[in-house]
This record gives C-alpha cells, structure tokens and sequence, in this order.
DNA sequence: TCGATATTGGACTAAAATTATCCAACTTTG
DNA sequence: CAAAGTTGGATAATTTTAGTCCAATATCGA
C-alpha cells in the first residue's frame, strides 16, 4: 500500500511546477495538466483542493490561471499531502477523536504506534517544497 | 488513510493473544476470534497469512489451532504488519523494481521520500511483538 | 475405524475508496 | 459580447478492502 496516493502523486508534481515558474503569472489548468502529464479533467479537483486548503490561489477568467499562494519554502510536504488525501493516521484509533474503538485505553498497540504517527509527521513537516525543487536542480 | 489496515489490526491483535498464551498449547481460530473480537471467518484467513509468512504454527485435526512460530521478541511489528498487507511504500516508485515510472531518475520527490521510507521501516523494525505486551501490563 | 474437531484453499460477494470523466454555471479579460 | 478560464457537483469505472461460504483434508481420541 502506497501512503502517498497517486492524486497526490499528480498534486506534488503540480505544486513542484507552480515553484519552478513562480514568477510568470498564474499558469492555466490545462497547461499545467500537459506539463506533467496529469489527466486534464482531474486537474481541476486537485487544484480545488489546494486552492481550499490555502496552498495556491487561483484567479478565474480569460488570462486567468493558478499560483502558488506562498514562498515554495514556506510550503510543507505534510500541507499539501493532507490537503488531498487528509491526515494520514498510523490508525484510525490514534486520532483520539472519534476514537470509536472501546480498547484505546488499554490497547498495547496504541502506544506503540503513537511513535510511528509523530515521525511521520515531523518527517513530512520537515521536507518543504522548496527543499524538493532542489534536488532538482543538482 | 491508515497506514494500519483493519485486516491488519485484527492480525496483530490475534498475534498479541497468542503471545500472551504461548505456553498452553496451540489455540483454536474459533477461540481466537472470539477473545478478541474477530469475525470468526475473517480469522482463518488472517492466520493462514501469518502461518505463510513463518510467523505462526499451525496444528490441523482436533486439539489443533495455532501458536506462535518463534518467541515475541524475536517477532517485528513491520514482519507482522507486512505479511497482512505486503510491503509498506511511502510511493510505488520507490520499490524500484517495477519501477514504471518514466520521470523516477529525475524525480525530486523520490529522493526525499527515501528519507521517510527508511525511517517508517527502521521504526517498524525496532518494535517487537513482546515490547507491545509490555505496555500491556503495567 | 469412525466421528468429532480443526485447518486449508479457493471461490464468491458486498461495500467502500480511488481515480477519474463530464457538463452546466459563473467570472474575467480584451 | 466572445473567448479563455475556473467552480461545483453529478456520475461512472476500477480497484481495494473486508467479509462470507463451502468442500476438502488432517488429526485426535474413543
């Protein structure tokens, strides 16, 4: 199982392209879909989705198009993979929340996977979008 | 999306019950189940994986049932997790094997998920199936 | 040896999530 | 006003997950 999905695939490599051509003015969905070979009539839900969670700002009309709505550095891979697949949670369980499961309390695994949830995280906080541009670059 | 399936959960749970058992012989799929809430025809199948996977013994014909292969701490989270639902990748692309994707050599993004793929498996490794009764007792 | 107790293996199904596709409505520029 | 573009939602195809069922096989104990 893959913890990053495939439209989260397409969404990373769309923001990725948002950086690189920051200073251009916005870039059309269509575009940007035949840049990086995403289907194009996908493109605009990913977008959405990004526009919504405040990642990138869209401007509508002839000329119009979408740009990123901050510095690339101040981008975090955690934001945008939530942004389209919501928190990835080691288990349901650990959201605390909802936690329908009546075992949490003594529930050995709970504690354990606890862990596992916050290195994700920081891991994924860690790593921003400009960081990934320049890998790029070398 | 949970990194831990349901399925997967149901395994670990049985796998901690036989643990916690393991010097009473081998234990009935019914029995299994029914401590710890697994739908009786789920159950076979889970352990059948486990058996597969070198993790669990299985004794056929009446009095049998199944005990675990080799000592609790001698069993990884990530073994266990994995004979359930397969190899956990961070991206598909990353397995290299199959590695389909055209864009992998240059990908920016492969190289940093590296990163996270290593430390979700290094973390999975370290903890074991009798680290996880620990918390239990206390 | 027979019958009860178990596992084995695989076919099958139901439900949910993922991955799209399509279209009518709306907005902006020139 | 027309062309270029986004918005939002309905719908559909595919895959994965989760679960069910049953016939075949193996072992124990009387």
């Amino acid at each position: 199982m893959d913890i990053i999905r495939s439209d989260t695939d397409y969404a990373l490599r769309a923001l990725a392209h948002l950086a690189l051509h920051k200073d251009n003015g916005p870039i059309a969905a269509k575009a940007l879909a035949s840049a990086e070979d995403i289907p194009e009539d996908f493109i605009y839900k990913l977008l959405r989705s990004l526009t919504k969670a405040g990642l990138v700002e869209s401007y509508m009309g002839a000329q119009g198009g979408f740009a990123l709505a901050r510095d690339p550095s101040k981008v975090t891979l955690l934001e945008a993979v939530e942004a389209i697949q919501g928190p990835i949670t080691v288990r349901k369980c650990l959201l605390g929340k909802d936690s329908a499961c009546p075992r949490h309390q003594t529930c050995p695994l709970s504690a354990k996977l606890e862990g596992l949830q916050c290195a994700v995280d920081q891991f994924m906080t860690k790593i921003t979008l400009s960081e990934i541009l320049e890998s790029l670059k070398s």
